[in-house]
DNA sequence: TCCTTTTTGTACCAATCGATACATAATTCA
DNA sequence: TGAATTATGTATCGATTGGTACAAAAAGGA
């Protein structure tokens, strides 16, 4: 593409992966400019011509983890037989990936930029729109669970998708405040020891 | 106790108020000192001589929505007759409070101040030990369920306080995200209608 | 009345925020 | 080689941040 003028003497890559890793320990606001280009290791001029700014470095760091560190979540969403299965195995992947060592506690998507006024519109809405894309796709998989016959039809799938996605976030922040992984994990045995029992009481439009 | 001294020509406790208000609405960091005073309506050295510094008049206002605002959400906890009961209604009130008209969505306690890296610590801290808080009224609640029979002694009240917890405070971030009323209200009922199987089918110590 | 105590409004502090101007260095193309 | 292009480091921008110094004002106590 662009070949001519001076190289750069950094490695873009390298620069945005620091820049997660900062983005995700102390959130949004928390990062200054400082911040970044010291451990991404270049000058603000040279972050600004590759990123734009800060918001947009924000999300494009927040599409890397997608990518890499919190893609592990959802690998085995689709491939799992039932949606019974398909859910528990979201929840236990996301008891260990909030937990893991030597990585920040909890999901980025949710917790490094509160959904608060006055916060950067671009980078609230941008985090916002990933979650409700992965509640899609959460909804998605209980739709085809009730096609395959694994769930009756008489169940809500949209309900249940923002039931789990509520007790996947609120295992974030129970991550950040401590909690070991045992009682993240048993938060997710939790959903699924009532599994059966909900899909068998829950009925569509309860008004 | 000190008459001496001019007296102050704002309330105390009105000021208090309009402070939690903005707190809740755009969290701690975004809250600045020229937004406090424009709505408390007193200058710079009148706040900090009755409230100390921004961070204390932040856990000021926790507290005050926690004795306002956030206390209906608890008030059947010990009432109810059982411990099922007890948390539907828990749940059931906690999606009605965050979606309150002429109020910020979700709970303060939760989404004010994000546990990150860098934050204000005695602002994190104060909302976490609050957050446990709750969490340990919830884990005696069912303890006592366990006591009085309507729960088997088998069940894990650590584990399903977490549980418990961690739909709440995921309801925040959706009351944030703006889902409506109904469907928080649907994961309270998601909840409730797997009760019985989770109680029945989990035990404790699964390791 | 005079002294002490406390609050008030103005004006301001140093520090930090995100973001840039500018000259220089390093590369490609002609 | 010379022109065009792009990146780099330094130094700094105006705005905003949380927090105060200071003197005038308003009360009580002697």
């Amino acid at each position: 593409m662009s070949s001519r003028g001076r190289p750069r003497t950094f490695s873009r890559d390298d620069a945005l992966r620091s820049a997660m890793e900062i983005f995700w320990d102390k959130g949004f606001d928390n990062t200054s400019l400082a911040d970044l280009t010291r451990v991404m290791g270049l000058n603000p001029p040279s972050l600004y011509a590759a990123f734009g700014s800060k918001a947009k470095l924000f999300l494009e760091a927040v599409d890397l983890y997608g990518r890499t560190d919190g893609a592990g979540i959802w690998e085995f969403l689709d491939e799992a037989p039932t949606a019974k299965e398909a859910i528990h195995d979201l929840l236990k992947r996301s008891a260990k990936n909030f937990t893991q060592r030597d990585e920040p506690r909890g999901c980025m998507v949710v917790l490094s930029a509160p959904q608060m006024e006055g916060g950067d519109a671009a980078v609230c809405d941008g985090l916002k729109v990933r979650r409700l894309e992965k509640q899609g796709a959460l909804e998605r998989r209980l739709a085809r669970g009730v096609a395959e016959g694994d769930l009756p039809p008489t169940v809500d799938c949209e309900a249940i998708a923002a039931y789990v996605t509520s007790i996947q976030h609120g295992m974030s922040i129970h991550a950040r405040d401590g909690a070991p992984r045992h009682v993240l994990l048993a938060i997710a045995d939790c959903c699924a020891a009532g599994w059966d029992g909900m899909v068998a009481t829950m009925r569509k439009a309860q008004g």
